[in-house]
DNA sequence: CTAGTATGAATGAAAG
DNA sequence: CTTTCATTCATACTAG
């Protein structure tokens, strides 16, 4: 709103793109591996990095195409709010449903909400995702600086993949969306952790 | 916290719209005339004004559409937020940049925002405005509830545009971002001014 | 092409 | 003051 004139300086200009096309965007769009990333991180249990951390997924994520820091924060911001709010919606509709289910029949389908797979291929909302049978986390390694390092010059989702075999998209039950902190450990390192 | 949402009946609401089309709106939307006032208020160094400043503020911004005294207590504190924020990237990314400089020789390219390959910066508005030639302030005429006063029941752009054209959104070169009272005058009234 | 949706970005409001 | 939440706007992408 506000009627910006936000064309002028809003221009991300990726002086070098090295990635596939770059047809000057006006806004951040994620690549699939950045996008890999950012929800394994955030299903880890990181739901809201601090500032320096914030930092080092930046870092991270440029290894596959320009990043800021802003897109980091605003991606974790909207990511962290949106799951909210598909979570209370879903309350909701199972009041509704509960409630239906007196007259009609309807059944408890939950069903999935938002089934359009984005270009990764996983449930980018994963909110009828099947449950993370245990830890779920990328605990057990180092930093991600190096969980995620590659051979050499072109990392490529492959090497991702392999690092992210424990990723679990369960949104419905994961576990950190309160406040208060708790320190959990991502990749061997302290991370406090908002929670209830 | 700081009552200074308390009631007063000014409620967000909008019950009486007079002005142009509104769809039950849940939150204020400034006009653009109110973005302007306020604009080169805090331009011309009023960033934090004390309460009875603000009633005067709002009750100016009154003639464009509904505000509450909270509306512009809110408007200046997150301005004053975001513009702190801004510039804090913008100077986090003028370092790396000096750094990189050493290595990678980019020319120190110090452009509006930054300029290399990513990490954009957080200020994709007014960061990079014109500066602002002179002294950029509203000083030099009565007080502003005649400073924008206009000629009777439709006050328009135009008018506003006249009285600001000292409009200086620049950002970078701002001078009242920091804490401690100074006194100046705008338009003839002592005002307090948080200083460095 | 248009309509609808997913989501990056912006910002008013409020909490800490 | 800083950080977070909720809402809204703008745009990339998609289906038809």
């Amino acid at each position: 709103m506000e009627d910006h004139v936000r064309d002028t300086s809003s221009q991300p200009n990726h002086g070098s793109e090295t990635e596939r096309n770059e047809p000057v965007r006006s806004r951040w769009t994620p690549k699939p591996e950045q996008i890999l990333i950012l929800e394994s991180i955030f299903n880890s249990g990181m739901v809201n990095p601090p500032k320096n951390e914030t930092v080092r997924i930046r870092k991270l994520l440029e290894k596959f195409g320009s990043v800021s820091d802003a897109n980091v924060f605003y991606w974790f911001q909207n990511r962290r709010s949106r799951s909210r709010r598909r979570q209370r919606q879903i309350q909701a509709d199972l009041a509704v449903e509960q409630q239906q289910t007196q007259t009609s029949s309807t059944g408890g389908a939950i069903q999935c909400e938002n089934t359009t797979s984005n270009s990764v291929g996983f449930a980018p909302n994963s909110v009828c995702s099947p449950m993370c049978s245990a830890s779920c986390s990328l605990v057990g390694n180092e930093n991600y600086d190096n969980l995620f390092s590659f051979s050499g010059g072109h990392p490529g989702l492959q090497d991702i993949e392999q690092n992210l075999s424990s990723f679990c998209p369960a949104e419905t039950s994961n576990l950190q969306h309160q406040s208060g902190l708790i320190t959990v450990f991502i990749n061997g390192v302290p991370t406090e952790i908002p929670r209830g």
